[in-house]
DNA sequence: ATATTTCGTTGTATATTTACAACATTATAT
DNA sequence: ATATAATGTTGTAAATATACAACGAAATAT
């Protein structure tokens, strides 16, 4: 199959919650360069991956991973704020 | 990485729309047989073919694919009307 | 200032997913 | 009843994800 790339906000959830590759990695059971390899969106999780980084999160897994290029969190809340 | 099994409605949710293996794959875009795969959950799909299954039926990964076993819909939908 | 941790990156090996061909079985249509 | 389509399965090849080692650069702590 070809893979479209993904996108993903792995890189500010790991900062927002001051956690470094390592343990991220170790939490989530991979190698930390693999999640280097995630961070730089150079290729696709495996679903099982994506959900052990949504659980770990405790997000949907919509929210941290997409097909389409992630506006900055501060830019989608300013936005979702504007619309109520 | 170790992958855990992934449950998942593929083959509940083509039945209610009442299309082939052949079909879904040609929409997702891969081979009928990897559809075939899937169902029997003998492997994980990548999260980009997640993705395309999702935005096909055009609901949620999460609503598709489980870390647990999947109960029925009917009986998941019976418990949702009488918690309310 | 120096030691330590984290990060970015590259290369190679292994594991897993996906494609594809083949064929027998079951279901559906004519 | 026969043809056609759909399914279940197996095997092999290919593509891609992940592990792991290595090393230099940047950031952080002492």
């Amino acid at each position: 199959m070809i893979s479209r790339k993904l996108y993903n906000r792995i890189s500010l959830l790991r900062k927002e919650r001051d956690i470094s590759r390592k343990d991220l990695a170790e939490k989530i059971g991979v190698n930390f360069q693999t999640v280097g390899y995630l961070e730089r969106e150079e290729y696709n999780p495996s679903l099982d991956l994506a959900f052990k980084i949504s659980e770990y999160f405790n997000l949907p897994v919509e929210f941290i991973f997409s097909t389409k290029p992630m506006k900055p969190l501060s830019q989608e809340l300013y936005d979702k704020t504007k619309n109520q």
